[in-house]
DNA sequence: TTATATAGGACTAATTTGGTCCAATATCTC
DNA sequence: GAGATATTGGACCAAATTAGTCCTATATAA
């Protein structure tokens, strides 16, 4: 029950544009420096988010990648979802669901709900809430939860 | 972004227990031909489970498993935690990371929250949510998130 | 024109996962 | 006690997925 190891570097790598804001402008050369990860995984990694409209992209010098929207309207969820297709816990559990065992199987819809509920979870929560170190709005909301009041 | 495939049959074939529960205990060739999943995999999967004390088991004619506690007190997290281990969506989100990008990882600690209230929301499912076919107490939870209302 | 940077896609290696099978052990029943 | 039934433990292989790399093409600023 694993994010992918792109789709967390995808984190890591969008949160750094937004730590490193006072350039609106970043190159893979330049993240791959501050995050560490190796250049030819991060120029992958941003060309499959710049596919997915996630950032905006400039070419020659002077160029690279920024966020297409502010961070604080570019969430968890949109990454994920951008990097590995819809969030479903279950490989059977889109709305339509027709593998071989439908007629059988009794927890499809269950699932259903369960992964709307995570999709709204990770859908709260933004770029922003993942840099800034002072609790703010998303992360706030996740307390509620894991303290059970909801 | 999914559970292992082997998880997802742990959670049908304690489902398919708890649906045919005028028995108290179910061998594994039974539960294969009721839920058609191959018998070498269920009989693997139960053993897991045996082995994690979500499951007790009998050996001998007349043997086989049976759910440990009451349907409504095993959660599909135990479920998830018994055949994956800890509730995690990227790989450094235990309370102690020391990975070799600790010191410039900046995301740490939001995914250590986001992780707990994943953790809580399929904490709050139990299998007999996953069988009735009525609303009842841990899916209508779920309700209250998927709206916004948390 | 040249240097810089992304775009697209192919390719390989490594890892994980799913699925199967076998020999051993326990236990119920006759 | 013999035999049938069922779990236990572990090894093993095949398939699929994933991560990571590399090369060539294209766009663009100076």
């Amino acid at each position: 029950m694993r994010i992918n190891k792109l789709t967390d570097y995808s984190i890591i790598l969008m949160a750094n544009m937004v730590i490193n804001s006072e350039k609106n402008i970043h190159t893979a050369k330049g993240l791959s420096e501050k995050t560490e990860i190796p250049l030819p995984t991060v120029t992958r990694v941003l060309k499959m988010l710049s596919n997915k409209k996630l950032l905006d992209s400039q070419r020659g010098p002077q160029g690279g990648y920024s966020l297409i929207r502010s961070s604080q309207e570019i969430s968890v969820a949109d990454v994920i979802e951008a990097m590995e297709g819809a969030i479903s816990l279950t490989e059977c559990s889109s709305d339509d669901c027709h593998c071989s065992y439908e007629n059988i199987c009794d927890v499809g819809k269950p699932w259903q709900k369960i992964n709307k509920a995570i999709r709204k979870v990770l859908g709260n929560i933004s770029l922003d809430d993942m840099v800034n170190k002072d609790e703010n709005k998303g992360l706030l909301q996740l307390t509620s939860i894991t303290e059970g009041r909801f």
